[in-house]
DNA sequence: CTGTTAGCGCGTTCAA
DNA sequence: TTGAACGCGCTAACAG
């Protein structure tokens, strides 16, 4: 320790801590022996008396998604400027890796956790939000525990969508989306329900494919949707769709990859923005999801709960965009 | 403490750890308690005690760059696979802010730091090194400290493009690089120019653009090189080059934004992949960095320093790959 | 203005 | 098989 040069040992705290009640002297040897031993205050030890971490951690599906890199960076830049640093890791959608990673870093007891839940249920937090810790759900909500959440305005997108292709005279709007199981899923097929009733339009399930997205999966609903192959009912009377709504970025990306090869010219718009979706030609309408938004949103709830403990959970949305490039008309 | 519940402190601490030397009826007692007081181990107070951190500290340009990202989730891996966690923060190109969060990074003392150098020093961590801490350099080499580097095979991509280009019949090939304050850019440009003399072609300086990726300076630069606008001399007499090799993402994605606009169909190659690259008409040819590979070698020169701490600084190259999509025929 | 004492939650050492 | 004491590096709460 320092205090070898001169000084005691609360001294060099303090000068460190840049904590009144130094005199000059002191101060100037203590200083001196900062730099010649290259000493650097050890904030874990900090933390542990203090309470404090200066610490957040965050829980996404996959930090090289550009969505939740997006959200990342976000909270980082906020992290920052408070003087946080930010732990980050990944459950590539397993629940029991969600569930290690966000233990894992609850045993360095950050001030806060942010977690994109893919667990059924995140009660095995339940310790550490009994214990205080402040979650906030992104993307998705949490279960069993007490968390705010920032969602983004999933039906507002669709809405949006459905409302786009509908002025365009679209009436036979096909749907692409994912696995039910997924929260974003769910809302925003029904959104899609919900919006073709809006406009008159009589919903056809025949027109509504929901699945994980594997490259034979959507060939084959395409395919059907398209009124190529062999069609298994259904569609035969009503013929293909003239338009089409991919409801995640990967779906889209398939989609865009196969449709090409397919004869007829379909409208298409994707839940999602994607890198270059401008220089398509088309440029390929998209569902914008404001991800720097989220990331604010989530570090704002964080911060007035730091206020307020007590706060009951809160949930915000965050709305999405339309950006219109031609793909749809 | 859950030593409330019966026993003894050392005793819950064999159990947490799995020590063994613990009786079956004090066993059940003490973990009835652990999960009752929903008991979690203080990994930052374990840390202060037995030194190893099981954290990785990783500086980058910007967690939400896609190359970044990538070798993000690679380190993210791998770190899991051990147990450890990554804390993991942005520079934002700004020397002042490199030092910041590195600095706050090496306060909670983690196991090593992987580090995007953006400074033109990193001798602010000389107490650090000094001090044990292993450091990685990626994408660019650190400076005024012993570190190991990661680094992409630059000079093989280059050549790659280039000997690709002479066999499609080009011999006037420009090259829009970024500012030669950063060391890939100057890499890239030298390679360039070697791997014209190879193929026996002299090179034209007026050819070769040098800048920061700003929109006006490349549409000024585009105008040059094909020909276009008012020449200030040099094109005169040569025309307008046929292929265009775009030395990072940045310039890339610039310059297909405005080549539409522009008359003459070029050649064009750029460093660094892009989502979405299949889908431009033609596909959009690039040399691709191995950005998962980076990660692995990072961690497998961390992984063997930890082995021996006094291994000299060493250089690791990441092999580039051509990928050949049509825009370059 | 400066120093002393105590203890954050844990692991290490040694004794019971 | 179990426990008491000590210290990791630091700060809070008091002295001097």
């Amino acid at each position: 320790m320092a205090a070898q040069a001169g000084v005691a040992l609360k001294t060099v705290s303090r000068v460190v801590n840049g904590e009144p009640g130094v005199g000059p002297g002191t101060l100037a040897r203590v200083e001196q022996a900062i730099i010649e031993l290259g000493y650097r205050r050890n904030e874990s030890a900090r933390q542990l008396r203090s309470g404090r971490a200066g610490t957040l951690a965050m829980v996404v599906r996959d930090i090289a998604d550009p969505f939740f890199a997006a959200i990342g960076r976000a909270v980082e830049m906020t992290a920052h400027r408070d003087g946080q640093v930010v732990m980050i890791g990944s459950t590539h959608e397993d629940p029991k890796r969600e569930r290690e990673v966000a233990l894992a870093f609850c045993a360095r007891r950050p001030d806060a956790l942010i977690l994109a839940p893919i667990a059924d249920s995140q009660d095995y937090l339940h310790p550490e939000v009994e214990a205080g810790l402040p979650v906030v759900a992104i993307d998705r909500p949490a279960h069993g525990i007490l968390a705010d959440t920032v969602l983004s305005d999933n039906v507002g997108g669709i809405r949006a969508a459905v409302a786009h292709l509908v002025s365009h005279g679209h009436r036979r709007i096909g749907y692409l989306g994912d696995d039910q199981m997924v929260y974003t899923a769910r809302e925003r097929v029904v959104a899609y329900r919900a919006a073709l009733a809006e406009h008159g339009i009589a919903g056809d399930e025949a027109l509504v494919r929901l699945a994980a997205p594997t490259p034979e999966g959507i060939a084959h609903s395409l395919g059907d949707l398209l009124g190529l192959g062999p069609v298994p009912g259904g569609l035969a009377g009503a013929g293909p769709v003239t338009a089409l709504i991919t409801a995640n970025n990967r779906i889209t990306a398939e989609v865009l990859r196969q449709l090409p090869n397919l004869p007829r010219r379909t409208a298409l718009i994707g839940f999602d923005d994607l890198e270059l979706a401008d220089l398509l030609v088309p440029g390929l309408t998209v569902i914008a999801q404001d991800a720097e938004g989220i990331g604010r949103a989530a570090m704002e709830l964080l911060d007035t709960r730091l206020t307020d403990p007590r706060l009951p959970a809160r949930e915000v949305r965050i709305p999405t965009t339309l950006i219109i490039r031609g793909s749809a008309e």
